[in-house]
DNA sequence: ACCAACTTTATTTTT
DNA sequence: TAAAGTTGGT
């Protein structure tokens, strides 16, 4: 592929002058940022008018696509930059998108406004009009935390018990509401009776009018406030309409129901068709708010500095060669067309169970009558054997519009994908390991062109384990992230309050914090107080501690933290930033507090907190660095060190990794059981194109495992291979057969079973004792006396630093050679492997040390029986409690087994 | 108001 | 198992 950078002028001609207009007009000679791109990408980036769908497969250019669209745009003079609405879902798209376009234009026009995610160009047109919706314009965003305190007291305000009916419940199924663009009057009825006695609504509408006192939304307002403020005005949403010339969406089948709603009013409901999608009385679209947006562009202008378009701004006449196809900006009067373009892949729809429709995408054309649609189907990321697992797993789904992605360049020499079985979670950790180490010492292999993506974070810790006693780098990607951190979180509640003295839920949130000995009764007094003034906290504080309301002692520990905050806001004005905040963690006693904790985090966030004043030296305000926290909860991070990563399939998505491991394929983590049960045939399809993303992650290798036992919730529990393995074409598929004896049993393993140490577990499961596993398993008692079930080292090195990832650094070369290198060889057999006679739950064979309680159910064991087990080996019965045992194995020490895995022995 | 013992509950995550 | 949340004692 051809660079952009190179092939871009220098400078591009500047929207509307000549130069652009005659580049437009050029007709056959295309300019230059168009080389390079395939003719299907070329038709998404030229088809600029009407609704246009772009299928794009995994790695097949999208974002190109995205960017040299609005670059192409730009350049033909058919819009300004600050005329297109372009949005994402999440702010490293939009920052990447930014850049990438940022270097097409060749930097002479400003920063597209419009371009970012929902969420934020939601806040900015709620902003706008916010006292449209009983807000004022400088109203907060409330964080989870916050929302989840604010809905606990609702609760308790209600006179319902908070553990029977958890605040976080509440949250996730206002959050679900809110996704799918439901009001308080709109959400399904059951729903509203089943929770908190059938007070579902009330509650509802009581944390709705609870926020507008605080002058708060969350997260979901930030679409459904824009949304009623649209249907309700059709003048604000006119002048939506008039300045949105053309649309783009990324990652289209990602978007909810309200972000749906939200596109197709900005998109101009009037000119659409059908409203599908929403079940029973309580459909979404089907709702509140005047339907007809009939633009009237004369009713109102000014509003916007620059409504004509480039071309139309050019000095003299209507813009040279009518001929230009599809000049979409008409003239005044006459609405314009939909130049809506929304990119996304129905194969790599993996949220749905956070509200995501993957219908939006599938029904494009019915929404938009007349779409094109243009499939992206050539990759240039992976190597057709990687291409061709992932075609056909995927296409056992169907649910899809059908995509197949294909290679120009197709390499017998490629390494097929392989599947590789391991005996348990440990020792799938440990081949993987070493296939990391051949790789980095055989190929030299970069560290950072590797990853791991696993399907639960569970999974994680294994590898971690493995890693720090290997003294491999590893980065794990996801996880707790810096501006959830408790300290942090402290930290901007104390900046809330000095920049928005009306802000409760902060002042609530570090009133006490240090402890100042205000406790409960002392704030259910002052609450109270604020309560019948309909005043905020602090503003109520500064008041009660003029009266005799309170006890002396908490009266003046309350004055203190009110005149503290009132010096404060009258520093914020004159006080540059950093310096004020520095200032109120000092004065607030917050430093301090952690710096007399003796506990082992706390160095660690002290660093946070001076990264925190660090990290605000980028922005000129208080305020401006809150706003954007509140919709950035993300912190770049150093990419330095040569490290695999780690992380979730989900987190994986939009990335690409040289090698990609892929553990853990096995019935119930694997399509995971809960998306099975919870989602039934759909569940298992997004599991399934989860499988799809991970696979299309790679570029040259992709190596997949499973095990036949795993550790879940404590419980050793005997597994079988996913269900996808089975649907994996064996044309592009090696099935490797593990040959390894990891240098002794003092590894962890107790002497190789061959390739089929997982069937051998697989028929034990279903008591088919004849099978070949099975004698081979038996034939392994007789070595077992021998072995031992000895664990490798042990769990170490917790010094990870913030961010929104944490790294192990090992020096380079510090891993030394080590006894038993892993060798993989292509097995005999083809991928017939599983049976699917095999399927079935995962079993329990295996618990926790000491049963609980002894039950008199009979068993056929009693205490001092001498048993066998699959997995530890031979033990003597310690104990017996209905169908579990506790053993005392002769090498692997005491543990809790279900009698069903042991034999008499 | 604070800490220790007990119980509960364990996908996926952005904004 | 292990982390998080809750209860109950000081």
């Amino acid at each position: 592929m051809t660079d952009f950078d190179e092939s871009t002028p220098r400078s591009a001609p500047k929207p509307g002058s000549i130069a652009a207009r005659a580049m437009a007009a050029r007709g056959s000679q295309s300019p230059d940022y168009l080389a390079g791109l395939n003719p299907e990408q070329r038709a998404a980036v030229e088809t600029t008018e009407g609704p246009v769908l772009v299928l794009a497969g995994a790695g097949t250019g999208k974002t190109r696509v995205l960017t040299t669209r609005i670059a192409h745009i730009v350049s033909t003079g058919r819009a300004w930059p600050s005329q297109i609405l372009a949005v994402t879902f999440t702010n490293k798209a939009a920052r990447e998108m930014k850049t990438r376009i940022g270097l097409l234009l060749g930097g002479q026009v400003e920063g597209m406004p419009w371009l970012g995610t929902f969420h934020s160009i939601g806040v900015k047109i709620l902003r706008r009009h916010a006292e449209l919706v009983g807000l004022k314009s400088n109203f907060t965003i409330l964080d989870t935390d916050d929302q989840i305190r604010l809905i606990k007291q609702l609760i308790q305000a209600e006179n319902l018990d908070d553990k029977r009916w958890p605040a976080r419940t509440f949250a996730n199924m206002l959050d679900a509401w809110k996704n799918k663009g439901l009001e308080p009057a709109n959400i399904p009825e059951g729903d509203a009776r089943a929770f908190g006695n059938g007070k579902g609504r009330e509650l509802y509408k009581a944390y709705q009018d609870r926020l507008k006192s605080l002058n708060a939304c969350d997260f979901g307002d930030l679409l459904m406030h824009p949304i009623a403020i649209f249907r309700a005005h059709p003048d604000v949403l006119a002048d939506y309409h008039r300045r949105f010339r053309y649309i783009l969406v990324d990652e289209y089948q990602d978007t909810n129901v309200a972000q749906y709603l939200w596109l197709r009013l900005l998109a101009q409901r009037s000119a659409l068709q059908t409203a599908t999608g929403g079940e029973g009385e309580t459909d979404p679209f089907d709702d509140t708010g005047p339907r007809a947006i009939d633009d009237d562009p004369d009713a109102h202008d000014g509003m916007w500095d620059d409504e004509a378009s480039p071309a139309e701004a050019a000095e003299g006449s209507p813009p040279a060669g009518s001929d230009d196809a599809g000049r979409a900006v008409d003239r005044k009067g006459q609405p314009p067309r939909i130049n809506i373009c929304c990119v996304g892949d129905d194969d790599q729809s993996i949220y749905g169970w956070r509200g995501a429709e993957v219908d939006n995408i599938l029904r494009f054309d019915k929404d938009f009558p007349g779409a094109t649609v243009i499939r992206l189907e050539r990759n240039y990321r992976s190597t057709g054997h990687i291409l061709g697992a992932a075609s056909h797993l995927i296409g056992h789904n169907e649910d899809r519009l059908g995509k197949t992605l294909f290679t120009d360049h197709p390499d017998p020499d490629d390494p097929k994908v392989e599947v590789n079985a391991g005996w348990d979670s440990e020792e799938e950790a440990r081949a993987i390991g070493e296939a990391i180490e051949d790789l980095q010492r055989r190929e030299d292999h970069d560290l950072n062109d590797m990853a791991i993506l696993v399907r639960a974070s569970f999974q994680m810790r294994t590898f971690e384990d493995r890693f720090v006693t290997m003294g491999l780098n590893y980065r794990v990607i996801g996880g707790p992230r810096f501006y959830e951190r408790m300290e942090i979180r402290d930290a901007m509640a104390y900046f809330r309050c000095v920049c928005q003295p009306a802000d409760d839920l902060a002042f609530e949130r570090i009133v006490n914090t240090p402890k100042r000995g205000l406790g409960d009764a002392t704030i259910r007094l002052l609450h109270d107080y604020a309560r019948a003034r309909g005043v905020p906290l602090i503003a109520a504080a500064m008041q009660m501690v003029e009266t005799e309301e309170l006890k002396p002692k908490p009266r003046n520990t309350l004055r203190r933290v009110v005149t503290d905050f009132l010096r404060w806001s009258e520093l914020l004005p004159n006080t540059k930033h950093t310096e004020l905040a520095e200032q109120i963690l000092e004065e607030s006693g917050y430093t301090e507090m952690w710096q007399n904790d003796r506990s082992a985090e706390a160095p660690g966030r002290l660093e946070n907190l001076k990264e925190l004043i660090r990290s605000m030296e980028e922005y000129e305000s208080l305020p401006s660095f809150l706003e954007h926290v509140a919709l950035v909860m993300d912190t770049e991070q150093n990419a330095e060190m040569d490290a695999v990563s780690i992380m979730t399939l989900h987190s994986a998505k939009g990335l690409e990794f040289e090698t990609v491991f892929l553990p853990g394929w096995e019935e119930g983590l694997f399509p995971h059981q809960r998306s099975l049960d919870e989602g039934g045939r759909s569940g298992l399809e997004e599991e399934r194109r989860l499988a799809y993303v991970g696979i299309t992650r790679g570029k040259r290798r992709v190596k997949i495992w499973f095990v036949s036992n795993r550790r879940i919730h404590g419980l050793w529990q005997s597994t079988i291979p996913s269900r996808f393995l089975d649907e994996l074409p064996e044309a592009h598929v090696d099935v490797m057969e593990a040959n390894t004896s990891y240098g002794g049993y003092g590894a962890g393993g107790f002497g190789a079973y061959g390739s089929s140490r997982w069937d051998g577990a697989a028929a034990f499961n279903e008591g088919a004792y004849k099978t070949p596993g099975w004698r081979r398993a038996q034939a392994a008692k007789a070595g077992f006396a021998e072995g031992g079930a000895g664990q490798p080292g042990g769990r170490g090195g917790d010094g990870w630093s913030g961010g929104r990832s944490r790294e192990i650094d090992y020096d380079a070369g510090a891993s030394g050679a080590r006894a038993g290198r892993g060798h993989n060889q292509p097995a005999r057999q083809g991928l017939g492997l599983h049976a699917s006679a095999r399927r079935g739950g995962p079993r329990e064979i295996e618990g926790e040390l000491v049963a609980k309680s002894v039950s008199t159910d009979q068993s056929r064991f009693d205490a001092g029986d001498r048993v066998f087990h699959l997995k530890f080996g031979p033990g003597t019965v310690a104990l017996v409690d209905g169908n579990k045992l506790t053993v005392d194995f002769d090498k692997a020490g005491q543990k809790r087994v279900l009698e069903g895995f042991v034999e008499s022995a």
